[in-house]
RNA sequence: GCCGCUUUAGCUCAGUUGGUAGAGCAAAGGACUGAAAAUCCUUGUGUCCUCGGUUCAAUUCCGAGAGGCGGCA
């Protein structure tokens, strides 16, 4: 068992935490070089940027900015290695279990909400995926059918098959694999529904008007491929990478390797598609975000306002400030 | 200039043996139990290019015109 990811083992519970977040290019990145590194770290929350290798095609902050305030969580894991919330849960605790040893206050910044969602809460308690038990219930599934399994999981987990749409087969997978793995059905494991630790996170949603964003990804893109995200397709390729890598199923990458599957691809037609799945994952941020209790949603182009809150949460939860 | 093909949802296109039409993508909204930049759900009235003709009825058939594509000159 990893101790690390369960919370009540923490040595220390912490309090004070920032949570930063908001749709992709909505301009967190550009909030964190105005943050006092004496006061602050920034704790990435965002499933692509733990990746090393991918830096262009995932908006990762700039060397002078992650040199400018001590970022966690960035750079961690291989491109071909799978990272996981509970890995995030484990990893960010320890970043912040730091941070706070340091008198500072962390600021989780980042688009991943399902990440958020789990820091806040905690995971459930049921097992973590097995990559073994996995592979067998995906090979199950590709024999007997997409059906067979959602009429599978009606049997030995009603609750979670009444739950799950049976088009969803990502879901229903992980279900069988809960069940084929622990021998109990998913629905039995408790879901945390209150924040863990008595943290009192400040949660701040940023958000701009659609039109906006929307521009703003245009231009995102455009800047991409001039920073040379070609080129750091390339330097994968060569590095071995392929589709089945899981860094690899991030906005900006997997264009190419779906292109290179399916023929060729002029730059324009990629640059048009890593432009649709960002506006449309931006979307599915959103929706997830809005469903958070108790978020302070502010405008990024005014950034007093958000710093002085943020600076304002600092004082008031350090040592010295109570 | 002549011949052929073509014109239907924001885009690419089906289709109606004549009874006013539907897929994919886009868009909008939503879900989210350890892969989440993933996965999934809901939502489709549009002068069926224009004008005229035939018909109880035309987006569908006929004629003319306009735009597009291709071939021959």
């Amino acid at each position: 068992m990893k101790s690390t990811s369960t919370p009540q083992i923490c040595a220390k519970p912490f309090e004070s935490v920032v949570f930063l977040f908001g749709p992709t290019g909505v301009g967190k990145t550009e909030l964190l070089l105005d943050l006092d590194p004496k006061k602050f770290s920034v704790v990435n929350a965002d499933s692509i940027q733990v990746y090393r290798h991918l830096d262009i095609g995932s908006a990762k902050a700039s060397s002078e900015t992650l040199k400018a305030i001590p970022h966690y969580l960035v750079d961690i894991f291989d491109p071909w290695q799978q990272f996981s919330v509970g890995d995030f849960v484990a990893h960010a605790d320890q970043a912040c279990k730091e941070i706070h040893e340091e008198g500072k206050v962390p600021v989780l910044s980042g688009g991943t909400a399902f990440y958020f969602k789990h820091f806040l809460f905690a995971l459930s308690e049921a097992p973590p995926s097995d990559e073994g038990v996995r592979l067998s219930v995906a090979k199950e599934i590709a024999e007997k059918g997409d059906a067979w399994a959602h009429s599978r999981l009606a049997q030995v987990d009603p609750i979670s098959a009444k739950r799950i749409h049976p088009s969803d087969m990502y879901r229903i997978s992980r279900a069988l694999e809960i069940y084929e793995g622990s021998g109990r059905p998913l629905s039995s494991y408790a879901v945390p529904s209150k924040p863990r630790l008595g943290m009192k996170p400040l949660i701040l949603g940023l958000n701009r008007d659609g039109d906006e964003l929307k521009e703003r990804i245009r231009q995102r893109v455009a800047q991409m491929f001039d920073e040379g995200l070609v080129e750091e397709i390339r330097h994968l390729i060569e590095m071995g990478a392929n589709a089945s890598w899981p860094a690899l199923q991030g906005i900006g990458y997997k264009e190419f390797f779906q292109a290179r599957i399916s023929g060729e691809a002029s730059r324009s037609m990629i640059a048009e598609q890593i432009e649709r799945n960002s506006r449309a994952y931006a979307k599915r941020q959103m929706t997830f975000f809005k469903s958070f209790a108790d978020v302070i949603w502010m405008d990024p182009t005014n950034k007093q306002p958000i710093l002085s809150l943020i600076n304002w949460y600092q004082g008031a939860s350090s040592p010295s400030g109570r």
